[in-house]
DNA sequence: CCGCAGCTGTCAAAAAGCTGTCGTACATCT
DNA sequence: AGATGTACGACAGCTTTTTGACAGCTGCGG
């Protein structure tokens, strides 16, 4: 199911302080067939990390001991390239990490959405791999979606998704065709901590349907009583 | 029977403070093959993880001591990285659980039934047992369900079914050739404490036989004075 | 050919799902 | 800063589907 090409399974390195946000993480990572570990300090962070040596590293800036920042830069003062996304507070110091986001580095905001953490995972491990690395496109009967460039087409329409609209239905490509209920949907697409009981995601679906099923037959389905897929109509 | 490889009998660790609940699963549970002990108490569910390491974990949040975070928290620090599915009252702490079980773990609202809980186990240990988990499919005859697409086919038709009848087929299906009882049909399909004392089985089975053997030969054999049975033929 | 287990049509209540409307929040442009 | 636009989600009304009670009928087995 991976998109990247990998013999081995990724092996990823997570730091929180907050162990349940750590757990979080590492176990999204291994339902997704990668190899996890988590520290929950700096310190542990770098002593974990010359042992495991991670494919890639989350990487919270607020910790207890050593910061984010003061990892980072042990590590590289190891020599280890490994790339970083690091995760920080809605209104910390965003524009410090933005600094450090180049060469393949990325930072996320907390609370985030499981599923953008590993989009964006996936993404700097697919550039980390060096140059020319594939482009990751999805694909359902005539949808496509490029994840690089955000593109999203239906046959030769292009359409115009709100980024709620968009993730919900990565999530559903991703998972093609197998059928999600409405919870699973709710917890991969949204912040964690999203308190929201209403029917949001009805909502969205329903938006959604009316971009991309405007045009030829409808993609994504109800499956009463369970949730929603998308496929190819089955008969 | 289990459709996931596994050599050894799996280790299933019940909490839930209330005595007959956590009997009732780790019953039905050693009925499948599996080995199962309980614990009533938070701590004593930590205790016997310890000593016990199961493969999974049914964990109430409701318990006297250490609530269910509480221990599943005391699980992580300790290291385990065992899966767990959570039960809860119906509208309990629900929006707190969906937090944590962003990651693959998952949660039941009480009452659930039983037949629901063990599918649930099933899936989270096929998942948490690596990439490329093996498709679930059931096969009897020329009748298909597929557990993750929730597609059923009787040869090329597709069916359509209701989530009740969904759920008796599948029972009858992982059964088969066994011959059940109406009353264990309804003890497991239906929530614990269904009060219904009709004749619902008779009643969805009746609508099954219509949408399934509406092509073919009949599959689902009545067996008068016990029971149901689904099966190539009845000789 | 009788009696009872099983079958099924009908129906009303309840559940599940869909979508329009609206207020708020946030971003962008001027 | 103010104006404009977009996205999001709460809420509510409405439609469709599902479910199970009831009751009368069927037919199996003795």
């Amino acid at each position: 199911m991976p998109h990247y090409e990998r013999v081995e399974k990724v092996r990823l390195l997570v730091v929180d302080d907050d162990p349940p946000i750590a757990d979080l993480v590492a176990t999204v990572a291994r339902y997704e067939g990668w190899q996890a570990i988590t520290a929950n300090s700096g310190e542990e962070a770098l002593r974990l990390a010359a042992e495991f040596h991670p494919d890639i590293v989350v990487l919270d800036l607020m910790l207890p001991d050593l910061d984010g920042f003061g990892v980072l830069d042990r590590l590289r003062g190891a020599g280890t390239m490994v790339p970083v996304v690091f995760l920080t507070a809605r209104d910390g110091v965003a524009d410090r990490v933005a600094g450090l986001t180049r060469g393949g580095d990325d930072y996320l905001v907390k609370p985030f959405a499981v599923e953008e953490l590993m989009a964006r995972l996936r993404t700097v491990l697919r550039r980390s791999a060096g140059p020319g690395f594939q482009r990751s496109v999805l694909r359902v009967a005539d949808l496509m979606m490029d994840e690089d460039t955000r593109e999203v087409r239906r046959g030769d329409k292009l359409l115009t998704l709100t980024p709620t609209e968009y993730e919900v239905l990565r999530y559903l490509m991703r998972k093609s065709p197998t059928v999600l209920t409405k919870a699973q949907i709710l917890d991969h697409v949204w912040e964690y901590g999203f308190g929201g009981r209403s029917n949001v995601v009805e909502l969205v679906v329903s938006r959604l349907r009316r971009k991309l099923d405007d045009t030829g037959t409808p993609l994504i389905h109800t499956v009463r009583g369970f949730g929603y897929v998308i496929r190819q109509a089955a008969e």
